[in-house]
DNA sequence: TACCTTTACTTGCAAATTGCAAGTGCAAAC
DNA sequence: GTTTGCACTTGCAATTTGCAAGTAAAGGTA
């Protein structure tokens, strides 16, 4: 472990440039949608993703979105052994992004079809299927927590 | 150079995991957020970005988004030795993801200023915004080919 | 109480990718 | 016909990724 979480020196002071050092490689989206669309919370679960990320990249991802703050740690109260990960509200301001490349991929591969639940909705009405994502999982974070 | 532009094996037929083999990278966003916002159409331009990104890169960047058909690479008629990139209409309709990263650090980190010109714009009307940016891509793109 | 299982990681190492520096090739300008 | 500009390519070291195996600690079972 080295200097994942903090990274020193910042390319740019453009946005862009700054959330792609966040979010700019193949896996921490993936692992972002699942905390958004699926119940996946653990990090078994997690790891369970169709796509097989390998054990420590999920570790090395998970440790820097949470020293992001774009997700947070819990540990399951019912169960000491089992951590849970959830969204914080930073995080869940990237449903947009996450919904709207998932958008993009439909409509240009067809095959893209494993999400397309969400797709039908955000072709109907983008606005405000994007604002019951968000909306539901504020919901959820505030009857976990608090 | 191997097999950067046709990847043979794809990981799953989510469109966000699609999307994030040609666009889960470091560089690949800010190549684009460059041909979208800036004046900046050949290799040495978008070499040129503050960013620094290094050459090999650039050309493996833009080989491999020419391959997903994201830009398409013209030869400048004036110019013979110059290249000149520009967005397709998929590249067009990434333009919310992009303006959407971008307003999702400038929520969270106030030094994200750069792009503060379109964020200005975007935190007025997301929706008009990111329709006017694409529009106004579109016609510079019927004007320069056709 | 000892042992097995589950869960969440860590470690070691080979392979792939990235990034820096230098080089190449060709069109155009001088 | 020599130099310059532009778009790359090449070589190599350093970093990152990905696979496989190992560890540690909580909880269940006998």
């Amino acid at each position: 472990m080295k200097k994942q979480i903090v990274n020193v020196e910042r390319r740019s002071d453009c946005g862009l440039s700054m959330a792609l050092e966040a979010l700019g490689d193949r896996w921490s989206l993936l692992i972002l949608r699942d905390l958004m669309f699926t119940e996946k919370r653990s990090y078994s679960e997690l790891q369970s993703s169709e796509e097989g990320i390998a054990t420590n990249i999920l570790a090395s991802r998970l440790a820097a979105l949470e020293g992001n703050q774009i997700i947070r740690k819990y540990s399951d109260i019912t169960n000491g052994r089992r951590s849970l990960y959830y969204l914080t509200q930073k995080g869940i301001d990237l449903v947009p992004v996450v919904l709207e490349l998932m958008h993009w991929m439909s409509v240009y591969n067809p095959q893209a079809a494993v999400c397309s639940k969400q797709m039908k909705a955000f072709r109907k009405d983008r606005v405000s299927t994007i604002s019951n994502y968000m909306e539901q999982l504020k919901i959820q974070h505030l009857e976990d927590h608090e």
